[in-house]
DNA sequence: AGTATCTGTCTTGTATAGAGTACATGCGTC
DNA sequence: GACGCATGTACTCTATACAAGACAGATACT
């Protein structure tokens, strides 16, 4: 069915999906894009700068943004003209909690987990193909360690990164990280044969620890949680500075792996 | 299908914009149904089912399913083929909750107060011209008087209604509210001067109370949290025996009204 | 007053997204 | 093994949603 039966000999078939974002977008596209682009940026924005910010037509950017904010899914932010994300959204949200177990208990033990450690604990997932935090507590540290929930991070950039990978095939890792994931942030690159190595001892041994990967001052302890046998469906991890001693660190380590134990489905 | 396909002469027209949901609906409203839709059955659903569900061509909503899939607003929920929302949704609402003091600090205070009355606690808000739950704390009593978060109930069936509803023009309540709003849950039906009045009265004094309204057994104890003078942002309330005491009901009214003041921005 | 740059609404043409339909596959049940 | 009834994909046609651009009002600075 595949073979051009006729003209449509496509001249710009080259890129794959990639889309210059040009003309004549699908208007659900422009949403998904609206929605991601707010989230990266936190904070209400006007609508005529997300036209520009999304590259998008103010027509067609005013009838969108009208739409959503009718359904509820944006707001206009207090002050004026600005819009941010609405009442509906927390609503489906607090709904994908309620449907959800392991996130419901596994926002809670981490939350008890860095109560009781004073440490910065994070709930991690694959998000599409990317790393995300999807839930953090803070630790009392007086300098912190944190980073925002929804924050997407590179997978070679984590430990947890390298327990989510855990069980699949290379081809599958291999398009999940691109070029750029492997660049460290203080420059340095990883081989991708050394992160695949990794996936696999860590899987191995059930936890993984890093040192010094985004920045140069802390470590990250990792334990996987499983949705069924073999398959790794989140992580929760301890962020703590890089000179924490041997025995602190495996005494943490063994105390994630028994929370991590404790919230998985024993198939 | 529906009708006969020849010349479709648009027999549905009359409605001013409800459009019967028939032909060529746009992406983003199906879009926005099929949210709608799984908000309200808190359920997974496979796809054939959903298409259904929301009057849209089989074709068109897998299409839309895989967008959204692929975007994370939804998953496909574990046994198989059925889908419901995605840890995108989670994260945005996430977003929402810290862009939102409001929102913030009254869950806190609605859980502040169900722990110290033994009382269910909530809070409400308008969400496009609906009276919706949006956070709620079930209190300590052996029956449960409970209402799912998210739930949206007319506006003339509670206290807090007539205070969100406070400041609003006589004509703005007007096509807010139908016919079937102003039919309590037993069957009774209120009058609609009757339900403008109760707003003047209740914005008036800065609380309201309703007893059996919903059912007969409890009463609603409202007040109203300001976003600006004169302006209500949101309502917490308690949901209490019918039979309580009126002392111990202006106590709680007392409290409420406490606590609703500390929320509000003070302009 | 004059110019510049915003915002929000409206209209018009056409590229295209959605509807319809067909087909391949899987899974029951008789 | 023939039938019914699901799911998921692929195709073609056309009604229409999107893009472009014009417009009126606001605000601001010269």
């Amino acid at each position: 069915m595949q073979d051009g039966n006729a003209l449509a000999v496509r001249p710009d078939a080259g890129l794959d999906e990639d889309r210059a974002s040009g003309s004549r977008e699908k208007g659900l596209n422009r949403v998904l894009q609206i929605l991601e682009f707010l989230h990266t940026t936190q904070r209400a924005i006007g609508i005529g700068d997300l036209a520009k910010a999304v590259n998008a037509p103010r027509s067609t950017t005013y009838t969108l943004v009208r739409s959503l904010v009718d359904a509820g899914l944006l707001e206009m932010a207090g002050d004026g003209n600005r819009v941010y994300f609405g009442k509906k959204l927390y609503l489906y949200g607090m709904d994908y909690v309620r449907g959800n177990d392991l996130l419901r208990r596994g926002r809670q033990e981490v939350d008890n987990l860095s109560r009781e450690t004073g440490e910065t604990s994070e709930l991690c997932m694959l998000q599409s193909g990317r790393y995300t935090i999807v839930h953090s507590s803070p630790g009392t540290r007086p300098f912190r360690i944190s980073s925002a929930t929804g924050l997407q991070i590179p997978l070679p950039w984590t430990a947890s990164g390298r327990l989510l990978l855990a069980g699949f095939e290379r081809a599958v890792i291999e398009d999940m990280v691109s070029e750029d994931d492997l660049v460290l942030p203080d420059g340095r690159r990883l081989l991708l044969d050394d992160f695949i190595e990794d996936i696999a001892v860590a899987g191995g041994v059930g936890y993984c620890v890093t040192s010094g990967l985004v920045d140069a001052y802390t470590k990250c302890l990792a334990a996987p949680v499983f949705s069924a046998p073999g398959k790794v469906e989140a992580t929760i991890c301890l962020v703590v500075p890089i000179d924490t001693s041997g025995e602190k660190t495996d005494d943490l380590i063994a105390m994630l792996r028994e929370r991590a134990a404790r919230l998985s489905i024993t198939g």
